[in-house]
DNA sequence: CACTAAACGAGACGGTACGTCTCGTCTTGTC
DNA sequence: GACAAGACGAGACGTACCGTCTCGTTTAGTG
């Protein structure tokens, strides 16, 4: 049969309540006991949504996802990749970056979780550089063989700031990151 | 006045028992009562040292980075840079790295702890490949004009790979950044 | 709302538990820690219920306060308090005994707690000896003004034969002090 | 050898101490270790006096003993047993009722050590109400038969009081108790 | 309309780890 | 040798979360 069916604004509540405490008290003060306490449901009511935390983060951090703004074409790799980003570090400075430093501390904890946040989560934001590159390489201005290690140069140095030094994700560091990341992707011979 | 002096024995032991505990189930198996059990020493004994799990990681590290090898000097700088990526990411294949990800775990959960990282284990990293760019630098040959950056560009991505894909770092991997690098590094007007 | 229910068997197994300890090891012997462990429960589980040992201990003495025999009333005052201090002596030989000594030695480190211990315990053999002395009085025969200090002459030397010589509560003992209480309770003009 | 002497002053600094934890914050808080902390002590010289927390108090309570009057003797059983009691409950309002609160509690969690006090401490004031008891006898006055039994009337009430309700030791109540034992020790034929 | 099945709050449960405290012993260097 | 200082193993303290498990109650569909 079917049952009574899930309470949408307990899954709000949920929601809600792990996005205050992350961001008032940060990952430390982030407990299923404390998301449920403060949402006012039972805890069963969250253990039946997320097998963990790592699984709340990375829903709280969806619904910032999907609202977020499709890759950037102007024909101009260098203000493509700048805007995108700008756009990114920005983020991370507010709440999206607290979540990903969550999300970092749980993938740290369970390699499995990391897996899954790579697949689902990081892969979009390569997939938009990898978009970039790939129209500029069509231009013939890319001319490194290999989008990975690219990619891995733009976000590297993000998740290195997310990890030590978040102050530095500023729109100045992102112009000097896409400013050398274009240099070593055009100026292969 | 001088008092008992701490017995060297239970330095070891404590260091021991973490970097087994450590390796042995990560991160989430390494817990202070752990380590006072596995050492067959008292938890004072363990807080009497280290205020806190971090630390006692810091100090395993330690160990490890004294007696890693000096920056290499050949003159050539793809030859230095990509000596010390391999090495880098060598030892990240390895115990260290397990324990730099228990490092950035800590870190990620406590801002405070983060900054000590940066400043006392990272730093000198850093500083390794600050002193190969500064000589291919006077060589005529680094014209790009940020260091930091490019730091940045070869330590980011070894982080990234930390925390969702260890696995990535291989020497194949160390060449490629290494190329991409030098890229950046000296295709600047 | 109603939430599960507390386990009786839980509480059973508390309770068994710090019977064992106390009559096995005596009052040092007992903790809150060692009560979970043999009990098969967990801490939490105990504190859940008690918010210190000597909760645990004044419960435990309940259990066999329960089981106690009415106040005798056979119309003669002397074997009334025979019986009754005959009895209560004997208790006090055996495991009751030590669970008083407990008492006692909670009660020293908390005031708070010897007034519950007073109020909650005590109190009903007081009530029982007053009872006694009530019909006594009404037969004409107890001609002493105050019951409280009679019943102080009653008990007072059994809590100081606990305190520093358990072995003295005999039977003869019983009735030394019943002919003693009687006398001064009698004897007035 | 001889050896260095002993500190004096160190032997005073930890009386004062124990003194001083005890009446500020009762049993609970005084520990072998506040005692060295507070009287700037290390725990060795604490240690080296006596083998645990009972021989402290017994100690400084021996120093209030030391200086305690004489048995009264003014040819009235009722004045001397008054005053005895008057005295004893008095200094059991005070400072020495804290002591002797501690006492019992240090005795109830080891009967060796309770053997110890009952001789050394408690006995020299039975020994005062046996005098006092025996002069009467011998003037005719006293017919009970056994001192013991009215030694335990007398002291009893007290203990029992310094356990649950030590506010109950006024001068109205050593009176109560005095004439109570009296009459006890006078009206048996 | 009754029945069924799942969701819900409340909270108990066994675990595990936390960081602190006191115990009684020991090991230094200084007096 | 006493002494201050303080390390040491041992073990209890009381708290916090974990993830699971009852409870009794509500809320849909389904028959």
């Amino acid at each position: 049969m079917t049952g009574r069916p899930r309470d949408p604004a307990v899954d709000d509540a949920i929601r809600q309540a792990a996005l205050d405490l992350i961001t008032e008290q940060g990952y430390r003060g982030m407990s299923m006991e404390g998301i449920a306490a403060r949402s006012g449901v039972s805890k069963q009511a969250v253990y039946r949504r997320y097998p963990g935390k790592g699984e709340v983060i990375l829903d709280v951090l969806a619904v910032y996802a999907r609202t977020r703004l499709p890759t950037p074409d102007t024909g101009d790799l260098r203000e493509d990749l700048l805007t995108l980003l700008e756009e990114t570090f920005a983020a991370q400075r507010g709440v999206p970056g607290a979540l990903n430093q969550a999300l970092a501390a749980e993938a740290l904890q369970a390699p499995a979780f990391a897996q899954r946040v790579s697949s689902e989560l990081i892969a979009a934001r390569r997939d938009a550089v990898r978009q970039i590159l790939g129209r500029a390489r069509d231009r013939g201005q890319v001319t490194h063989p290999d989008d990975e290690v690219l990619i891995d140069l733009v976000f590297g140095p993000m998740w290195y700031a997310l990890l030590f030094d978040a102050g530095k994700l500023t729109d100045a560091y992102a112009a000097a990151l896409t400013d050398a990341v274009i240099t070593a992707a055009t100026h292969v011979p």
